[in-house]
RNA sequence: GCCCCCAUAGUUCAAUGGACAGAACAGCGGACUUCUAAGCCGUUGAUGUAGGUUCGAUUCCUGCUGGGGGCACCA
């Protein structure tokens, strides 16, 4: 239907003597009651032109009108020059139609047809728990990855884990102190690791043991040690894995920081080669200040590699595995600056592999009573929360499927609701309730369309309202909402979609009977309809979906 | 010290340079033997501050105030 009414635009436009190209937006007018669809282009142009606003946006208002036929049943003029469409019956009822006759293909766009992109999130660091914090990145890089599927690219997921670092050493420190030979669980693991933080920090005897680990796991002599390490790593990653099938993830790829080492070290000391990093102190630096962003250490006197030249290894190393069109990159916003001379320093030394490389970043996620750190081992892990949740979802939903059904619509909502990048606060005890604006009211919505459809028995009333229910007119927005959402990785803009979806639908519920009315039939396919729309816009949010509720 | 981000109802969040700044929670007031209450209807209440650009600014620019994050050998 958008697709239609850009042409018209479009051709008016130039039939009106726009110059070709003209940029307008067609978004939904601020009231439902003005219309479908509201342009401006009529400003645009008229502005371009030099002619009177509302006299142009006459014209295109006309044109429109010749152009859209029996789609539209009102074209007016508004405001400083609007041009407010507002569908006839015929075409809402033409794009339900199709809604309730697509299926799971309701929505689904080309707008990147043939694309490959590679996303990578979640990133997990072997032998520490993944938190709270961990669940944001996870979330949201699943549902962008769903959004851009839908828009047809190839997509491949990644994930990259710390398994190595003076982080592994401290937790291996601690492991080998308590004389744990095979380590059992990834609670036991994350213990260790806070202990050896702690003593890090306070006794300059484990300090000095633990830097000493450190270069020996990088150098991989030690036979007992590095048994140590793959068992402490393979726990780790065993528990990562049921956490991410929880939330409905997987990874094609599963990069860690071991395997980016040495092709980091490679292009870094190949680029200082070249004159793009320079020595300093006895380290390799990228000297970004010049570019507006931070100096950074790529590789240490001590000849290790920081998190930085892992990157640049990766951003290889990912090219070399699964060739793309476009790299994204989630992590939190604390990395933000560090990722700034990353992709410089990366320009410098392949400009396409940084051209199609974007950073995302996420919110942080924090707590009313403060910032967590697993290094001081108060941590809500990511586990630890999803339990919580999903118990006090129980106290409504005996069957526990449905209780994790609605726990992690809880969750995500949580995390979604909002414009990326932005930080999340989250009082424990108000974002564990299951009321008002959030995951668990639209699983209600669809739960109560279900219900109906459940019960009918046949269609009896075939009667066709006058008008169409404002229900409708809301889905047929439905594909283009999809396709903004993934064109602007923002995941936030269906999630208010959807909130307001639900409750139109719940509006529609309360006011018109379904079953046995004289309008069964209508009714019947507009509640298949938003249970389509639904069920497939909580898919691609990663929200699930309940039968029951 | 330098760099980046942010500031919207009491609270948590929305709002492509456009129309009367929207929701939710909390508050207040309603409806109801239903396919219906995790719901529905009504209502009170907000753009930190001083300028600038624009026909039009929550949105862009500058100063100020307040908050968060980052800044060479941590990840």
């Amino acid at each position: 239907m958008e697709e239609r009414i850009k042409k018209a635009i479009g051709d008016a436009l130039l039939y009106a003597g726009a110059p070709a190209g003209t940029a307008y937006a067609l978004e939904r007018p601020p009231d439902a009651k003005l219309g479908d669809y509201s342009t401006n282009a009529a400003l645009a142009a008229a502005n371009l032109l030099g002619k009177n606003p509302n006299e142009f946006a006459g014209e295109l208002a006309r044109l429109l009108k010749d152009k859209l036929g029996e789609d539209a049943e009102r074209i007016l003029v508004a405001g400083p020059g609007f041009v407010n469409i507002t569908l006839s019956r015929s075409a809402v009822a033409l794009a339900i139609a199709e809604a309730d006759a697509a299926g799971t293909a309701w929505g689904k766009g080309s707008a990147a047809a043939g694309a490959r992109v590679i996303i990578e999130y979640s990133n997990p660091n072997a032998f520490k728990e993944m938190h709270v914090g961990h669940l944001v990145g996870s979330v949201v890089g699943e549902a962008l990855a769903r959004l851009i599927e839908n828009t047809g690219a190839t997509l491949a997921r990644a994930t990259f884990g710390g398994d190595i670092g003076p982080n592994v050493a401290k937790s291996l420190w601690a492991l080998k102190k308590r004389g744990v030979t095979e380590p059992e669980n990834a609670s036991q693991i994350g213990e260790a690791y806070a202990e050896g933080s702690r003593a890090y920090d306070s006794d300059p005897q484990a300090k000095e043991e633990i830097d000493a680990l450190n270069k020996a796991i990088y150098a991989g002599d030690d036979r007992a040690l590095m048994e140590l390490w793959r068992e402490g790593r393979a726990v780790s990653v065993e528990e990562f894995r049921r956490i991410w099938r929880l939330l409905g993830t997987h990874f094609d790829f599963e990069f860690f920081d071991s395997d980016t080492t040495e092709i980091g070290v490679r292009v870094v000391r190949d680029g200082l080669a070249k004159g793009i990093f320079k020595k300093s102190g006895g380290a390799v630096i990228y000297d970004g200040e010049a570019k507006g962003v931070h100096t950074m250490v790529f590789i240490t006197s001590h000849d290790t590699p920081t998190y930085e030249a892992k990157d640049i290894g990766l951003a290889f190393l990912k090219e070399e595995r699964w060739p793309s069109d476009a790299s994204l990159i989630i992590t939190g916003n604390e990395q933000t600056g560090r990722f700034k001379t990353v992709l410089a320093a990366l320009a410098e030394i392949a400009p396409l592999l940084a051209a199609k490389t974007r950073h995302i970043a996420t919110g942080f996620l924090k707590l009313v009573s403060g910032k967590m750190s697993s290094r001081e081992g108060n941590v809500i892990t990511a586990a630890g929360f999803i339990r919580d949740v999903t118990e006090r979802a129980r106290k409504r939903n005996p069957d526990p499927l449905i209780a994790e059904q609605v726990a992690l619509g809880a969750i995500k909502y949580m995390i979604l609701r909002q414009a990326p990048g932005s930080d999340i606060i989250f009082d424990p005890e108000k974002s564990l309730s299951l009321e008002g604006d959030s995951g668990p009211y639209l699983q209600y919505a669809l739960v109560r369309a279900r219900k109906i459809l459940a019960y009918a028995q046949g269609e009896t009333g075939t009667d066709v309202p006058a008008a169409p229910y404002a229900i409708e007119r809301l889905m047929v927005h439905y594909p283009e909402v999809a396709a903004r959402a993934a064109r602007e990785r923002a995941p936030n803009l269906l999630v208010n979609y959807l909130t307001e979806l639900a409750g139109a639908w719940n509006a529609f519920y309360a006011a018109e009977q379904v079953l046995g009315s004289p309008e069964e039939a209508y009714k019947q396919r507009a509640a298949r309809a938003f249970a389509t729309t639904m069920i497939n816009g909580l898919t691609l949010l990663g929200i699930p979906a309940p039968e029951k509720m």
